[in-house]
DNA sequence: TCATAGATCTTGACAGCGTCAACATCTTAC
DNA sequence: GTAAGATGTTGACGCTGTCAAGATCTATGA
């Protein structure tokens, strides 16, 4: 009976893990990766500075199941798109740009933390984290694939190489407007627009 | 006469700031950001840990005033290769793609500092900094403009828009690679390739 | 010439950080 | 019901950026 104090009295917290992920994640929305410590983690959470390290080896494995719930949501927004059965293929690919950029505008630390050096520069993504980033860059080139066969992209261009300069297009757009560069999120419609021109007007030529 | 010890031994460093940059980008190409701190820094240059700030107000300054230089040789390295009175239009245009992302995958961590979040997300770059930053950022429109009037680039898109979608394309590319999603350098010269291929095959359709 | 103001450099101190080691407490399985 | 392991705690360490106060040198003007 007297064990069964008020939740925040107890020893063990119960869920300890899922609540530092998602703790973690509203902090680093609101504050960005430079303002993440685990210690204030861990006193928002209600836990002593080392507590977490029960659950994670270190930070940047916090960080990594961070990004792990962020590609989870990402390719579940991405899915509900491309099963829209409303659009045709050139909506799709308007879509996907457009949710793409948009979604990084919407979340720009988890974008970061995403598609950004931090966790992959150094080869330190976890491979419960690999498991599910790596099958979602290749989504990218399934789908430059597809829209290659269905003559929306060039299909002279090799499908990787193709791939890559879209999928750079529209990363390098993300993050000059999420880094700042261009700060102006007023203009992403455009954006995404002349993106797409410029992508598809190779089909009208060879199509 | 006693007082001209040698160097280092002195107590005034002579020419601090001078140093403490070189040193400071030495150290950054060396071994990152995430590893230059004011303190080794200091160490290395042989002059105590509060030193520098004399001349940086905080690490922040310090590293706009690293960037500043990088800027510096960024644009000798780009005028140059405009002034090359061999190349045709079409050619500079492969040279400058070919050149940024050769610029960035050679020194990444350089390229970071001046075109990433570090400095320019919260709006923390110096006014110095921002000098010389500023017109390397239009320079990019400037030359778009060039291109679409010599045909190049296709004149009907407008022309800001158009300069963020071919400088996000580049951009794009170059963090892909420095940042280890796409580690893969040796495909360097294909990516570039396909890019300057999307950007001009516009042209042909409409000139 | 020389004092003095200002530039430059020093040591001391502080709080915040990630992380390890050692110990406490609770849960679970035999 | 006890032993093992999972989970949580406190203490400590070295690193960081930065401030305050004092030391030393340089340059200016009387």
């Amino acid at each position: 009976m007297t064990d069964k104090k008020p939740l925040k009295a107890r020893y063990h917290h119960g869920d300890l893990r899922t609540s530092l992920i998602q703790t973690a994640s509203s902090m680093l929305k609101d504050h960005g990766v430079e303002n993440l410590s685990l210690r204030k983690l861990a006193d928002q959470v209600g836990v002593s500075r080392t507590a977490p390290y029960h659950h994670f080896k270190d930070k940047n494995e916090l960080l990594c199941a961070i990004a792990e719930q962020g590609f989870s949501h990402w390719k579940l927004q991405m899915e509900e798109l491309f099963e829209n059965p409303d659009l045709n293929e050139e909506q799709k690919l308007r879509a996907f740009i457009h949710g793409y950029i948009t979604y990084a505008a919407q979340n720009p630390e988890m974008y970061d933390l995403m598609f950004g050096r931090t966790i992959w520069k150094q080869n330190s993504a976890t491979d419960s984290l690999k498991d599910i980033a790596y099958p979602t860059f290749q989504f990218q080139v399934k789908m430059t694939r597809d829209w290659q066969h269905k003559g929306l992209l060039p299909a002279r261009l090799d499908t990787l190489r193709l791939s890559q300069v879209t999928w750079g297009t529209i990363h390098g757009i993300a993050r000059l407007l999420i880094d700042g560069i261009y700060a102006d999120a007023g203009h992403i419609d455009e954006m995404c627009e002349t993106a797409l021109r410029m992508f598809v007007i190779h089909n009208q030529q060879i199509g």
